[in-house]
This record gives structure tokens, C-alpha cells and sequence, in this order.
DNA sequence: GAAAATGTTAAGTTAATGTTAAATTATTGT
DNA sequence: ACAATAATTTAACATTAACTTAACATTTTC
């Protein structure tokens, strides 16, 4: 299945021209002119990456993208925002708002087309992950340490490939709990910390530390 | 009986050139210019291998393959793609559509030859697989428990011989489902749990363990 | 040192799989 | 084509492992 992407903005001109160097890359386009379109869209499409323009008409893409989050099956997708360069704006409410990334306007085709790459690589390549004596292996679902397998289950083994993403990264609660529970469920505080003890228990106490009042990282 | 490829192909010179070198090698080519063809041929044709461009019109390689993937007799056909460079693309999406492999173009036909050799080889090399006191022969539809004969239904002999294919490697129910059954058929969801039932009778409680939400896979 | 945040354990709850037998669907032999 | 037989799927209920919560302990921050 070719990888799909969803183009919102209300500019006919940009949907245009990314739209057809995008196509020629060979990557599935659907577009929407606002945000209410993109949320009907995204929904009947299913794509693997939306961009997302900040600034449009009826829902901006800051709403847009928090009403996608909120929705289970577009938990795993890529958003991106488009925005123009001088509303760092964006780039606070942005992120916040769950999306992964931001390009600036005006968008070249080139650097569009590379950042999209990178993205996409980025979701699927790392597939196995080795740090010292760990290797993880997402598509086999499998865990060694020194060369010993540990068995994993699925939420625990979730959290830990997310902390594994990007070993050193500082993850914030906030955003553990929206990529490991979905940001439909509500369950309480101490069920992270229960699945970090389970991950401190097979794979040693000292591997993951704490930043009190914002999240969890690996120890690099 | 030689080995059949069908070759699948816009490029009426790529055709040609990879056509020539490999019917030179001893194989039986059929071709086709876009994946509409393709599947026609696919199902007069019956190949052992398809080799398929990833870009084409009227239905693109990801597409086809797909299909393909869809017909019970195309279950076990090594189907590689074609692919402009080593294009992450086609590694996400293509591998999930089902493919086995992808080779980069341009392709050069001395690396194609060695690539469809060591792939059949493959295939063939996995036709007997002995594990402990276990031997299974693909080929012969047969398994033998500390020399004795046990028989297996067909879709219990498919499930066993693809949780065989890579031991110790966790088969998500998913992979299971498409592989065992196609991914076009409706089964219910606890037809894979009953299958695993007979082979854990018929072998053994602890062959194989379940990683709950997320598959099973062979004790090492 | 009080408040806030996280750690820890065990028990409670839920969701997934296990299991059996019956129902359905293919296959085979006549 | 038909019954006989075997294979496969479904359905109902049981069991288990995964996950969450709750209660209390400990640590960090101000």
C-alpha cells in the first residue's frame, strides 16, 4: 500500500503544487481546504501523515490537531503543521497540541519531500534498537538482554520502544500517555509508574531516571 | 520443471534486458507492462517468482501486490519489488503489502540473477526444518515427532510450518491471519486459538508460548 | 518539614486467550 | 450426485495474563 498523505490547506495554489510533487514521489494524496474537511477526510482516508496549515478558516489546524489526536486511530499517524516562519507561535501551541513536527512557509517542494522521507523513515526504521547490552527488535517483539530474551507485554513492551525512540530524549508523562494509552483513555497516575517499575525490573534499576514533575528518559 | 518469473515492468527496455539474462540463466519468463496484466498473467502463468516495479499506471506495484496477496494461490509466490533506489518507501509500505523482498533499480543483471537465485534457494532450503525432536517437510506435507508420523490438517500444517519458518520470532495475529488465511477472509477471532490448540496437542503444551495481545511464536 | 510527585506492592478488574463441543463447510469414496 | 468423513469455523463459557487501581511509603522540591 502506497504511503497516503493527507494535505490540508486553504490555499488552492499550495495544495496544488505539493500535491503534485508529491504525487510524482509516488505518495497518495487526498486534500482538504479546512479543518473540518480534513477531520472527514482523515477519517475515510486513513493516512500515515497529515500537513497540516496552522492558519485557515472554520477550524484552525491547531484545534484540528488536538481533535485528531482524540480520535484512537489516528494515534500512530504523523502530523505535521505548516506554518509561516515568523509565528513561533506555532511552534509552542503546536507541538503541544500533538503534532510531531513543523515545516516553514513557504514550503520548497524539495525540502518538503526530504523532511517527509525522514519522517516516514524515521516511524519504520527503527525497528531494531541496540544500547549496550539491549537490543530491541519492534517487528519481532522481542527483547534481549546479553544476549538473554525477556518477555514483554504489549503496553510495557510499548513504553519501552517509546523511551528506546530516542534514548537520552526526556519524555513528558503528558506524552507517554498520549503515545503508549491513546488520549481517549483515562486511567490514573500511578499506571505509568507501575509499567516503568515492571521495565526497571527486568532490565535494572538504573536504566531509566526520573525527572520529577515532567516525565521519564533512558540513561545514556 | 524451470523455475517461471513473471516480470512486471512499464519499461519496455527493462523487459527486455532483464527477460534476456534470465531466460539465459535457464528460467521461464512470462512478462506484463502494468499490474492490471499482471494479475491475469499471475493466475494462467502460476510463477514461482514475481518481480514487480513498484511504478506503474493503471495499478501501481504496492496494488498488485496486494491482490495478489489476496488469492489463495498466490500465497506462497515470492513476489520483490522493483524500486527507484533503496527508497525507504517502498521498504514501509511495500514489505506490509506483503512482498518478500525489494531489489534496487536500476538493476543490474548480474545482481538480479544472484538475488532470484539465493531467493529460490530460500524457499527451497526451508522445505525440511528439524527443531528438537520435530521434523517437518514442507514438501512432503509430513511431521515427524521423535520419528513418528503425526498428521496435520492443511491449515494446521500452513500455521505450523510458518510459525516454524522463523523460530522463536513472535507472529503478531495479524501476520498470522493474512498468512494462514489471506486477507480477504472473515474468519472469527478464535479459529487462529483452536488451531494453536491442535498443535499444542499434537506436540506439545510448550512449544509454543502467547504473547497476549500481540501473537505467538516457538519456544527456543 | 509540608506539599507534591513518584515508588512500590498487592489486590481488583478487564480484556484476551483457552477450551470444548456443536455447527458448518469441504473433501472423499462409492 | 450422495452419503460418509474429515476439516474448519463458530459459539459459549472458563481461565489466565495483562492492566489498572488503591493504599501506603518514599523521595524531591520549595
Amino acid at each position: 500500500m502506497a504511503v497516503k498523505i493527507l494535505l490540508v490547506d486553504d490555499d488552492k495554489d499550495i495544495l496544488e503544487i505539493l500535491s503534485y510533487n508529491l504525487k510524482n514521489e509516488g505518495y497518495q494524496i487526498e486534500t482538504a481546504r479546512d479543518g473540518v474537511i480534513a477531520l472527514e477526510k482523515a477519517i475515510i482516508f486513513n493516512p500515515d501523515l497529515i500537513l497540516l496549515d496552522v492558519m485557515m478558516p472554520n477550524m484552525d489546524g491547531i484545534e484540528c490537531c488536538m481533535k485528531l489526536r482524540s480520535m484512537p486511530e489516528m494515534k500512530d499517524v504523523f502530523i505535521t503543521f505548516l506554518t509561516a516562519r515568523s509565528e513561533d507561535y506555532s511552534q509552542i501551541a503546536g507541538l503541544e497540541s500533538g503534532a510531531d513536527d513543523y515545516i516553514a512557509k513557504p514550503v520548497k517542494p524539495k525540502v518538503l519531500i526530504t523532511k517527509v522521507q525522514s519522517l516516514l523513515r524515521r516511524n519504520k526504521r527503527n525497528t531494531i534498537i541496540e544500547f549496550s547490552d539491549i537490543i530491541i527488535d519492534k517487528e519481532k517483539h522481542r527483547v534481549l538482554k546479553n544476549g538473554a530474551e525477556i518477555k514483554f507485554a504489549k503496553k510495557e513492551f510499548d513504553l519501552l520502544c517509546l523511551l528506546f525512540s530516542d534514548r537520552g530524549r526526556l519524555f513528558k508523562r503528558e506524552e507517554i500517555m498520549r503515545k503508549v494509552w491513546g488520549t481517549d483513555s483515562f486511567v490514573g497516575d500511578r499506571t505509568i509508574d507501575v509499567h516503568i517499575r515492571k521495565l526497571r525490573q527486568k532490565l535494572g534499576e538504573n536504566l531509566i531516571s526520573t525527572i520529577k514533575g515532567v516525565g521519564y528518559q533512558i540513561n545514556e
